[in-house]
DNA sequence: GATGAAACTGGTACTAG
DNA sequence: CTAGTACCAGTTTCATC
């Protein structure tokens, strides 16, 4: 019995699974009504896309052990916990430092005002995405973080009015 | 009895609440432990940070029904559905234009496609973050549903090599 | 692999402090 | 508002097809 999900490639099943790895129709809708809503009941998510409880748990068990279900988070209101303003900073590093983008990357994404790094090819390596509280605070951390930084040559900061996130990928 | 959670300013309470309708201690360190676990049981929820499960459960309800919770929702491996590529398109709109930004960005966010909008103060008014299934498909969107609109004036996509995201702002 | 029943565990409502 | 209790619903396992 093994605990990873087994490519099934030969196996007689129901479902029309195309490639090595892949998903079938019924894992798709899964993925997409929980992408939906993460709390839905698997006895109500089992109702939704047709299938038994049981079978409905054996699937998405499947798929977080896979990797294909990464997890599952709670959306808040960034204005509630004091975080109302955000902001998008793009940044340019110098040639040289390049090499340290990911740990750059990472270091800054611990930081508790970062929503999203982005790691880019083009004229800008780097967008970071930050929800803090006002302005000083937005400034203060543009330069602590970023415009002081000897691997940084250059950042722009655009606020952003508003943000629209779709939390549904599986369409 | 009100449904709606009543900003008891005056009442006993051992917690510190400390504004109208801002968030005590308690409440903040339910919403981080819910950013960071989605479908953490209220049992265990309430384990975390010390509490009766009742009270859990009757702050949880009552942050919901106050707007703080916004929702819950499953992270899926972008690749694992096909959506391998990722790009950031940053789009300028003519002068006369920007009075429909609104209706454009909503747009964009109802396109699969498409995982966020920012609408931007700056030289770009918006940022579009996709995630397609190849170049191919890349392309066919910018033109699509970007370049090819009388409402923009410039647009300039560059691939995502990393994303990393945040899930938790109630730090 | 999917299903249905059976044991188990956690959620929800009520009551008291 | 918080905590304890009792009831009920959902989860999870297992044998079967």
């Amino acid at each position: 019995m093994s605990v990873d999900r087994s490519p099934d490639t030969g196996s007689s099943r129901s479902g029309s699974r195309t490639a090595f790895g892949a998903l079938d129709d019924l894992d798709r809708r899964l993925l997409r009504e929980l992408e939906r809503d993460g709390r839905i009941s698997n006895k109500d998510l089992a109702a939704r896309v047709g299938v038994a409880p049981s079978t409905c748990h054996t699937r998405v068990a499947a798929l977080r052990a896979s990797g294909v279900l990464r997890g599952f988070h709670a959306v808040v209101d960034p204005e509630a916990v004091g975080r109302g303003l955000q902001a998008i900073i793009a940044v340019r590093l110098q040639a040289g430092a390049r090499r340290q983008l990911g740990a750059f990357a990472r270091a800054l994404a611990a930081r508790p005002e970062v929503r999203d790094v982005y790691l880019l090819g083009g004229s800008d390596d780097v967008l970071v995405h930050v929800a803090v509280h006002d302005s000083r605070a937005l400034r203060a951390f543009v330069v602590e973080h970023l415009s002081t930084r000897h691997e940084v040559a250059h950042t722009q900061t655009s606020l952003v009015f508003e943000h629209l996130h779709v939390p549904t990928t599986a369409g």
